[in-house]
DNA sequence: CTGTTAGCGCTTTCAA
DNA sequence: TTGAAAGCGCTAACAG
C-alpha cells in the first residue's frame, strides 16, 4: 500500500461497448460489422460509443469463433537476402488485396528451424503457407507433414518428389539466356559458379548448365559449387585465378555470388568484362550496385508472387485439385559486366 | 450427387484426443503441457494417442484463454532494404529466445499503410510492437495511438516529440566517425549526400554533419538531400560532377546512396578514392559488394536488436516505466573507398 | 492424480 | 430490429 499500483488496463471488449451503449453485445457486433440489419440510429450510436471507448475488435476472439484468422504464413531461408525481401514484398501486396495478413518466419536455412517454424504456423491455424524449402531432400518430412494439414505452396525452391504445389522461375530458360548471351559475345570457355545440390535451385541450374554446354558443344570446364553467398563468389574467383588462364565467361548462380566474383577478380587486377564476362541471377538491387553493373537473369518477382497467391487460393478452395508446378519465364537484363563499357 | 465431395477435414481438437484416450480434456491438456501433475502412465498414453491422431495445439484457442498469443509485431518501411532485413533477423533471434514469435509487416514507407498495419497488430492483440516510423511528423497520430494501447518501441527512426521508447544508433557519433576519418586523410571539402528531413534519421545525420563541419571549420558546401535510394546516390553524384571540381570526400547517408554515388562517379571516369573519398552508413552487405569496398559506419545490429527487445520487455512489465531513449555507438569499418588500394 | 466447469471475445442462429 | 444463448479450443480453478 502506498506505492503506486500499476494497472494493466485490459482492452475494451464488446461487452463494455454494449453496456455503455445500452444494447446487447450481439447488436454491437452487428452494428460494427455492418453486414447485418441494424437500425440506422442504433448503428450510429454504437459506432460513436465504440469510438469513444477506443474499441478494437479482438481478432483472436473472432478467429476462434470463425475457425481461424485471415492469415497466411511464409517461411524463407534468409530474410536479409534481398531476393526474398523483394519476393515477400510482392506477396504481401497480393495477399492484402485478398484480405489476408502475412506472417513471416525465417528458417535461417536450417532444417530443424524450418520444421519448428512450420509447426508454429500450423498451430496458429494460418489459412495457408508459402515455403522456400531449405533443403531439397531433408526438408521433405516437415514440408510434407505441413502440406497434409494446411494448403501449402512451395516457392522458388522445392523438395524432390514431394506432391505439393510449386511456383518458381524456369531455371533452364534462365541459364540458357545467360549462356546464350555470353556465347553470342564470343565466349567459348564458360564456367558455372553456383549453389550446390542442397537446394533444388542449385540442382536445376547445374543440370541446365551442363545440358546447354553439351548442346552447344562448348568445352567442358570444372564448375564450382558452394553456397549462395558473397564470400563463396570471392573464393570461387580466386580458385579460377589460381587454375591458370581465366575462362571467357563466368555464369554465377545468383547476384550475390556474381558480385563476390567480380570483386575478387578486380582486386586481382583483372577486368570485367574484357578479361572475363560475368552474369548473375535474380535481378536484385545488387546487380545495379556492382561495378560494372551486372548482366543478370531477372526473376519475374511480381509474377511469381501473383501465381503463388493464386495457387494457394486454389488449394484452399479445393484441397483435392491437381498439383500445379508452375515455371515462370525469366528475362535477361544486359549491362556492362558482359558488354564493353559505353564511352564517356 | 455422384461428384466426389471435398471434405475440409477440420483439425484434431483436445476433445477428440480425450475421447480416443478415454480421459478428460483437462487431463489431455495437462499431459501435453507437462507443467501439471499427471501420472506417468496416462501422460505417456495421452502423448501416444495425440501423436497418432496428429494433434496440434490450437494457438488461437490458447491465446483467447490466455488473453493473447506470444507474439510481437514489427513494422518496417521496406523489408527489401538489407538494413531492415538484417535487423529483423536479429530481432527474431532475441525474441525467440524469450518465447515470442515475430509478425512482420511492411508499411511501404507510407503513413496510411503504416497506420493500417499498426491497427492490424493491435487487433491481433500482439504483446508488443517494434516500429520504424515512416515519417518523423506524420507518423505521430498512428504511433502515439498504438503506444497507448500496447507496449511499443521505436526502432532506428523516431517520431518527433513522441513520448515512447526508442532504440537506435548514435547518428552524431556515426557522422563524426566518418568525417573524422576522411579529414584525417586530408579532406577539406566534404559534402553530405543523405536522406531528407522526412525521417528522424535524415534530420539527425544532417544536423550532426552541419555541427561537425562548424566545429572543424571545414568549408561550407551545398549538401544534397533526397531519399535513401540507389538512384538518389547516382543523381547526387551527377549533380556534384556538374557543379565543377569534386569535393575531397562524400559522406553518404547510407550504403545504398554511397553505392549509387560510387557507380555514377566511376561511370564518369572518376576514381574512388583518389579523386574523391566516399563513405557509407549502416554496414550492410552492400558495402562489401561495392568496388572499391565501402568504408562505412557500421550499425551494431545485434546490440540494437537486443536493446530493443529489452526495452520492449521492460515496457511490457511496467507500462509506467520512464521512457528510454537509447543510442548505441556505431563503429567505422575502413575499406578501399577512402584508402589507397592495397598493392596486388 | 483426474474430472467438472467456467469462461477468454466473438459471431451467429433462434426467438421474440 | 434486437436480445439471449450457444460454442469455437483451450487452460485453470476447484472438487473429488
Amino acid at each position: 500500500m502506498g506505492g503506486r499500483v500499476v494497472v494493466k488496463k485490459a482492452s475494451v471488449t464488446l461487452h463494455e461497448v454494449a453496456a455503455a451503449a445500452g444494447v446487447s453485445i450481439a447488436t454491437v457486433s452487428r452494428a460494427l460489422n455492418g453486414k447485418d440489419r441494424v437500425s440506422g440510429r442504433t448503428a450510429e450510436h454504437v459506432a460513436e460509443v465504440a469510438e469513444r471507448l477506443g474499441y478494437r475488435v479482438n481478432l483472436i476472439g473472432r478467429g476462434l469463433r470463425a475457425g481461424s484468422g485471415a492469415t497466411i504464413g511464409v517461411v524463407v531461408p534468409v530474410i536479409s537476402n534481398p531476393f526474398y525481401g523483394e519476393l515477400i514484398h510482392r506477396l504481401e501486396d497480393h495477399l492484402q488485396r485478398r484480405g489476408f495478413d502475412l506472417v513471416i518466419a525465417d528458417s535461417h536455412g536450417e532444417v530443424d528451424r524450418e520444421r519448428e517454424r512450420l509447426r508454429m504456423l500450423v498451430e496458429r491455424r494460418v489459412e495457408g503457407i508459402f515455403v522456400v524449402p531449405s533443403d531439397a531432400e531433408l526438408s521433405y518430412d516437415a514440408v510434407a507433414d505441413t502440406a497434409r494439414r494446411v494448403p501449402l505452396v512451395q516457392l522458388d525452391r522445392r523438395v524432390i518428389d514431394l506432391s505439393a504445389d510449386f511456383v518458381g522461375v524456369d531455371n533452364d530458360a534462365g541459364i540458357d539466356l545467360a549462356v546464350d548471351h555470353v556465347t553470342s559475345r564470343g565466349a567459348r570457355r564458360v564456367v558455372l559458379v553456383s549453389g550446390n545440390d542442397v537446394t533444388s535451385v542449385g540442382r536445376e541450374r547445374r543440370a541446365a548448365f551442363e545440358a546447354t554446354v553439351r548442346t552447344r558443344s562448348l568445352s567442358r570446364e570444372d564448375n564450382i559449387f558452394g553456397e549462395y553467398l558473397l564470400a563463396f563468389g570471392e573464393r570461387a574467383a580466386e580458385e579460377l585465378l589460381a587454375r591458370g588462364p581465366l575462362p571467357d565467361a563466368i555464369i554465377a548462380g545468383d547476384d550475390l555470388v556474381a558480385a563476390g566474383a567480380i570483386a575478387a577478380l578486380k582486386r586481382a587486377g583483372r577486368s570485367v568484362p574484357s578479361d572475363v564476362q560475368v552474369t548473375g541471377f535474380d535481378g536484385t538491387m545488387l546487380a545495379d550496385v556492382c561495378e560494372p553493373r551486372l548482366t543478370t537473369v531477372v526473376q519475374p518477382f511480381d509474377g511469381l508472387a501473383q501465381e503463388a497467391t493464386e495457387a494457394l487460393v486454389r488449394r484452399m478452395e479445393d484441397p483435392e485439385a491437381p498439383y500445379v508446378l508452375r515455371r515462370l519465364a525469366p528475362s535477361l537484363r544486359v549491362a556492362e559486366s558482359t558488354t564493353p563499357a559505353a564511352t564517356h
